[in-house]
DNA sequence: TGGTATTATTAGTATAGCCAAACAACGCGG
DNA sequence: CCGCGTTGTTTGGCTATACTAATAATACCA
């Protein structure tokens, strides 16, 4: 699981919020990528079995997809609110987690949320 | 500057804190690449006025090269130790520190590090 | 139905960063 | 002083990830 392709997955996961359906298109204008490249990345997830896309060239995330999908997402949330919490601007905290949150073992990740938990019950 | 070439500042530094001579050689013991990838490597580094490389094949950090170092290290020794403060393992804190110093900007590392020193002073 | 706009894909290119194999150069010890 | 081990470099290959240009498919509308 490259960095990428977990970006796209939270992609997927992020704008299947927001609309009824994600296509490719809508990843391109999302990450700022062209065509080509979101077609190709797409066609190697779907081969391994993290999307589905149906005949109007819908994008779904499969059981697989969405469980990466989740837990990349809640790398990005947890991440950004801590240092958010250190006093970092917001854009520049999500911004940052975005990198942040494919490097860190589940170790680390696991002991950043118990500090930000910790954190917002003494709130 | 790439995460790659401030590995290799950061491995110059800290081996020649602890040997008279860095060779080539010595980062591929370091870093596990092989000598070709190191040789390549250096020569970039070389081009780009980072280190320079005596007669005797002895590589030496420019000036600019040793600024790059020396932050990347105080990155490195900052984010591992307060991963440890929050409760990670040494190993664990060391090499997620490795990979988060490459990504985090300067505004989100001098909090993080404003943090790390507060909890110092109420240790 | 036929044309236009949107979307997807294919083909080819570029960069970064790693590898192994092969070759070159240097120095030390017999 | 010559050969062998250590070190460095060159060559060529591979993967990942992006790009542009061109082509194909679709979808909608007059």
């Amino acid at each position: 699981m490259t960095e990428s392709v977990e970006n796209y997955l939270e992609a997927i996961l992020v704008l299947g919020n927001t609309r009824q359906h994600v296509r490719a298109t809508d990843i391109c204008a999302h990450m700022g990528y062209s065509r080509p490249t979101v077609s190709i990345a797409m066609k190697s997830m779907r081969q391994n079995g993290l999307i589905t896309v149906d005949e109007h060239n819908q994008i779904s995330l499969t059981e697989k997809g969405r469980a990466v999908a989740e837990e990349i997402y809640e790398r990005h949330m947890v991440l950004s609110q801590v240092l958010m919490h250190l006093g970092v601007d917001r854009e520049t905290a999500l911004s940052d987690a975005c990198k942040m949150e494919h490097d860190i073992s589940d170790i680390t990740f696991s002991c950043i949320k118990k500090f930000l938990e910790a954190q917002q019950e003494t709130r």
